[in-house]
DNA sequence: GTGGTCTAGACCACA
DNA sequence: GTGGTCTAGACCACA
């Protein structure tokens, strides 16, 4: 399940965007399936309405979710598709920056060094 | 030594500033050696000399070279370790991405794939 | 026959409103024709029976049906001429659209172009 | 200049971005010009700045404006190129809904007429 | 009840 | 100084 961590460095609201995804990716969520509303998810996560809102306003804008006035927000048709387009396009800005590095003359090693670093935190 | 693609999509002037610090990094170029002029760099890669002049100017303004004016252009000195510098930034950026990747739920394979293909691009 | 699309941005009140209004400028509906009750309808579109009646008091205020207390609700005389009226409403959202391209500078000559592609098309 | 009606039924977000908008339209604010601070704009139009802030928000992601923190906010390279374009979708959205009332069997002259009463009205 | 907008005011990172 | 994030709490439209 989602879960908060206060004292990171990321944004609360990026959390919550990613925490969503990732249920959404792994199945925990399906397309069309209802999520909290705004007001219980703050009370869940223990984190003001404001911060879920600015986080569901993206998820909206990004065609994760649908949100309607008085309806609720749903996971959205496609979503795992747009999600994973997304993801796609970060692997592509991995591999621009990977060959800056080769391009520089920078071993190999150290770039894989630094995608092993990001896995061994979580 | 220092080849521009005029059909890459990267500009020019970024080819020609990624050219002379790879030299830098691996020692074709020395501190405090003298760049070629504009005009036979111009001529040498066959490049408009304004886009070598911008090229020049981002490497004075990074303070990998020294531009006395009339004296023509030398490596700095301490410019291996701006380099270095640089892309320890660039390694930074990958670890973010894949912090990304690995927080969405994407295998770490994928990350280390896409900085493989990267490197055998080269 | 109606149905209604939960993930549209549109409420669904409206969406009742226009499936109700499309299905007696089609016939489907005939004028003195009676209406499937708000709990019936609730039911048969599982909407809240708030937003059925919100939706058939809006069609009493436009005279397009006339809702007995306890005897049903029924397609109003006339209602075919009366819906025919309440098209003025996208003419209002075409004002709407107009006022933000007036707001943004753009030239009313291409506003009016663009209601003259619609024209010219049918 | 940028004029704030708190009484209308638009978000004061989106009359801020519409203003803006509008005065890089019509040249009052050209492109690498620097925007006010979203403090100084929140005093100028005595709005707070949590309002002015979504507003440079939505207009960052937009791409219209570039905003850094510590930097200030900038009009963006291109950004009447991007704004013409979304303007033009407003344009084609106008020529959807004038479809609908040709459709219907609506005059055209009430549709150019609802243009001309938007355009006359600013 | 549900999402959306707005104010007031605090604190942070970056320049 | 500047933009960005967050909390607390109010009010609105829609269901």
């Amino acid at each position: 399940m989602l879960v908060i961590d206060k004292f990171s460095r990321k944004p609360i609201y990026e959390q919550v965007i990613e925490g969503i995804e990732r249920d959404i990716v792994t199945g925990i969520l399906s397309e069309r399936d209802q999520l909290p509303s705004i007001r219980e998810l703050s009370a869940m996560l223990s984190v003001n309405p404001n911060t879920i809102q600015k986080a569901f306003q993206e998820l909206d804008r990004n065609g994760v979710i649908v949100s309607g006035q008085g309806r609720g927000c749903f996971v959205a048709d496609g979503a795992v598709l747009k999600i994973r387009e997304r993801l796609s396009v970060k692997l592509a800005e991995i591999e621009d920056i990977a060959a800056e590095l080769a391009q520089a003359g920078i071993e190999e090693e150290n770039a894989l060094d630094a995608v092993h670093r990001a896995y061994a935190k979580k």
